[in-house]
DNA sequence: CATCTATACATCGTTTATCTATGTATCGTA
DNA sequence: TACGATACATAGATAAACGATGTATAGATG
């Protein structure tokens, strides 16, 4: 079954942000491992992810550095003190958020 | 707690047309329930609700007819065959992006 | 009686998240 | 050597929801 894109903005973000709680990494690491966890369901598109990560680094939620690995120039991705922050309370939206809706259609079956 | 309103894109049609499974409906009326049995957390704006109606119409997933009570007239909404197939899926749709998006927020907490 | 709020419909223009398309460059493989 | 995967990036298109605004009636409040 294929997602309605329309549900996934808004989730976008705090997905991304949670891949960094561990470790820190790179963009296109981050959306594979999505990808994978998903089961294929969340594919995020490069015009999609860089974007949102530069955004991120701009409000100081991240912060990045370059690495090199086999030669390949790569962007690493940090939680900031804020950024950790952010998280917890975007964890916290998505919960209410989620256990709403699912309320709110469960009621229908009455 | 305020509920980023990107969060709610893509979910303001199911809970909309689930309101009507059980009854006709005009839309303030859908809007107001939708309002009370989130706690004040879910609020529709008529540019987002009518423009909505007025979609799942062209679509054929409702259809309308004027009422009136106590003078006012109102303009009630209907499933359609076609929209009650289409909420069974909204709603196959909405229960496996919600389970997905928590287990993979969840699994961050290992 | 005048004014305000709630009810009830509607639409236009704006905002913004994501996508599509496009570009650069390297690595491994067939 | 040609292709797919990796890895970054951005410009323009699409579309959902919003804000603002408009009309009109009912009931409450002063």
């Amino acid at each position: 079954m294929k997602i309605n894109k329309e549900l996934m903005k808004g989730s976008t973000v705090i997905l991304m942000m949670k891949q960094l709680e561990h470790r820190d990494m790179y963009g296109y690491e981050m959306a594979k491992r999505i990808e994978q966890q998903s089961d294929g369901l969340f594919a995020f598109k490069e015009g999609t992810l860089y974007p949102i990560l530069h955004m991120l680094e701009v409000e100081r939620l991240v912060e990045a550095y370059w690495g090199e690995e086999n030669g390949r120039k790569r962007k690493y991705y940090k939680l900031t003190d804020a950024g950790r922050r952010t998280l917890v309370e975007k964890e916290r939206e998505w919960s209410l958020f989620s256990t709403t809706v699912s309320r709110l259609i469960g009621e229908g079956r009455a």
